[in-house]
DNA sequence: TCGTAACTGCGAACGACGTTTGCAGTTTAC
DNA sequence: GTAAACTGCAAACGTCGTTCGCAGTTACGA
């Protein structure tokens, strides 16, 4: 639904409620349940409708090791676009025929790799992994930084506050090294 | 709250409401708010005690890699005896004085290690998510392969999948593998 | 010893939630 | 033209987190 997806853009998962999605589409709650058979189901479709901004998927050509990065740029990308995402992606059953496109077109990438397949898997959890790790870096560093606690029974963590921060533009090479030097490490002997 | 925590060993952190911890007391609903703002407030406590189970810290001698991955390990083993802390742990709020002593002790294997304060910090976010990431690898593998999906369209993954799945030794070799290179090319020039 | 002030536990109630039910109104099929 | 099927939806149910107000208990100075 996209006014369910509307709704979680603007306020949160938490505001996705069954009535707040009905008012907007000027309508009763229950009707909802014409097409829906309950709320989950409208969080595994908002899951999968998102999963289809993944395309299109690069072609797999040059290193496997670009393309994979590449992947999992769009993967930030969308979880910055939707933050809530990360909530759902947790829930087994928010894998749907696109987020199995997703898996399969990282398959078909790591082809030429000679792997088994259990590390080819973990590979794509990883780098799913990683990529939303990066997408919620900024909250997740601001929320650490304005605690309200009394730092002093942490000396070697106030130390590490009290430097200066490093720059975005680091960052981004942070994502890209972690990602390759992580990938790289599984998928080759 | 002790009682909390059962409940959510039980039978999942949805099941921890108000009226079945005040019940496991044998009192009211209300009476808890004596002790608690509110339900986050339950929750936050939660967090913090099983983080808690993380201690001892191990000392930082010999290897700081052999340090983290054997923190890594006390990572992954509390979050496979508590699956709920997982959904606790994306809360900003929870990050109590366990989880910042935890913190605090990692930044401190690293101490001897030269880079960045901001890529250490990413270090440890990576830790923490590779450590869930194996923590809930089981779950996950199986409900990949039991989705009723025609798999006909994602041609690379099911061959993937029609090959026979790794041995549980390979798994463990490859959290340790995944880890250390993912560290090590974060932490080194 | 009493009186009062402060604190404690908690039944009852409030509003919001997901979901079910039952019934009008409408479309479809023969 | 009538019966069957489908649609939208107000009302209600049970559960949730949370608040309120009142008994019962303790603490303490007079």
């Amino acid at each position: 639904m996209t006014a369910a997806i509307a709704i979680a853009d603007a306020d949160g998962l938490a505001a996705v409620s069954m009535r707040a999605v009905a008012a907007r589409l000027e309508t009763g709650a229950a009707s909802l349940y014409r097409y829906l058979s309950s709320r989950d189901d409208l969080l595994d479709l908002m899951a999968d409708r998102v999963a289809a901004e993944l395309r299109p998927y690069p072609e797999p050509d040059g290193d496997w090791l670009d393309t994979l990065v590449r992947l999992a740029r769009a993967q930030r990308a969308v979880h910055e676009r939707h933050p809530w995402l990360f909530e759902l992606s947790q829930r087994a059953s928010a894998i749907g025929p696109e987020a199995l496109a997703f898996f399969d077109a990282c398959l078909r990438v790591m082809a030429p790799v000679e792997a088994p397949s259990a590390a080819k898997f973990e590979a794509i959890g990883m780098m799913n992994g990683v990529a939303i790790l990066f997408a919620r870096k900024r909250a997740a560093g601001e929320s650490l930084t304005f605690v309200g606690f009394d730092l002093t029974p942490y000396p070697h963590l106030l130390a590490a506050l009290s430097r200066p921060a490093a720059t975005p533009a680091a960052a981004m090479d942070l994502f890209e090294r972690a990602l390759r030097s992580l990938l790289r490490g599984l998928l080759t002997a």
